[in-house]
DNA sequence: CGACAATACGACCGATCGTGCTATTTTGCA
DNA sequence: TGCAAAATAGCACGATCGGTCGTATTGTCG
């Protein structure tokens, strides 16, 4: 890979981790170039607008979240499993664990911990702009995911057949949701055991009989 | 009510109104001032700072709030209804619908239409501050008025007795802001129903058999 | 090694940020 | 109605915003 390409994903990686203390409009290309120690027309020269700095953090972030969330659970057998993989895995995003593929790619978020596409989320739900729309096809996309692998685990048995998937994903989102707002804002120390009990219920509701 | 406080509120509800589009950091004086027609050292005056500004709009929230949502649901006869009370208040707020008591206040948010205290938790949940400390003190007693009224629908008999109150108050509000992700960050139609199917299901197996 | 393209830098632009200070207008009351 | 007090405006400040441009340095490859 070449040196400009190199830079260009350090930068990504290090504004996607400002983003989420400040913000992805709070991040400036100023600050940004002193923590990377770069001039900031050298940064800016890597995008030709805020905009498109913009969206390479989001297309990083989503990247990350593919490996880091999805890839893992899509390892594991289908049906229930797999479903309870992607929750796992989505609490781990939120706690801020983010793993690596390769030993010379470091992870970004190292001290800020919390989801960025919730923050987003908030940021842009009324700011219309490509930013936006990118973060709308991604949010999608998760919902996607999640509603496919409900799906699965009523086709192999595993939850019943009036299970209705979009509604799970509607109510799994939540879970997930009230879980960030409880650890990261109230700081409460029983956050994670709650979204557990709560996820668990869901998963009961769904269940099969058997 | 004198002249300078009248101009005072009305400061602080247009700065609610717009930190619901911009984020309340992104609310600047400039911009302010120019939307209420005033001189920007002239609205300046009424806050020593920009941080009090901040704290006076986050005040002015809890109170729109708790006359919004909170009030209307204690006039209803305590145990579930009560409960459904808080939660139906909940989605009118989230969807923008604020009540004003007298007629020559006007409440504010006519257009941007979203709970703030939603955006703000994103926004400030590691940012320290006075900021931060007030959305947090405001967050935890409406935790606790959900839990409080859904104690109360246990005494009465409502809802079974082993029902958790902190556990319910952290699903109820996990339905509210999957709902909100859903209506205006993915504008799916259908958030409310789905809204309203997840919270009936928290209800149904909070319920006592009787 | 030499040369050309890729990359980074420094200076600078107009605009706007939050915040003082002082002058002027407006308000409410004696 | 007159006058002190309250409210608002005017102006300026240093800093920083996103962005431009010309130039120097550096990486890459023949």
């Amino acid at each position: 890979m070449s040196k400009g390409l190199r830079t260009r994903r350090e930068i990504v990686n290090t504004a996607l981790t400002m983003a989420l203390d400040v913000g992805l409009e709070g991040v400036t290309l100023g600050t940004l170039a002193t923590e990377l120690d770069l001039s900031k027309s050298g940064l800016f020269a890597h995008f030709r607008s805020k905009e498109a700095l913009q969206l390479a953090v989001v297309a990083e972030a989503e990247a990350w979240f593919a490996l880091t969330v999805v890839r893992p659970a899509l390892a594991l057998p289908r049906g229930e499993p797999r479903v309870q993989g992607l929750f796992e895995g989505f609490l781990r995003w939120v706690r801020g664990e983010i793993r690596a593929e390769s030993a010379d790619e470091r992870p970004p978020a190292l001290g800020g911990n919390r989801c960025i596409f919730m923050a987003l989320a908030e940021e842009y739900d009324d700011r219309p702009g490509d930013v936006r729309d990118a973060l709308v096809r991604a949010q999608r996309a998760w919902r996607a995911t999640i509603e496919r692998a409900c799906r699965l685990a009523v086709d192999e048995g595993h939850f019943r057949r009036d299970v209705d998937p979009t509604q799970f994903a509607f109510e799994f989102m939540g879970v997930v949701m009230t879980f960030k707002h409880s650890l990261k804002l109230l700081e409460d120390d029983d956050a994670e055991p709650r979204a557990r009990v709560a996820f668990g219920g869901l998963l009961a509701r769904s269940r099969a009989v058997a």
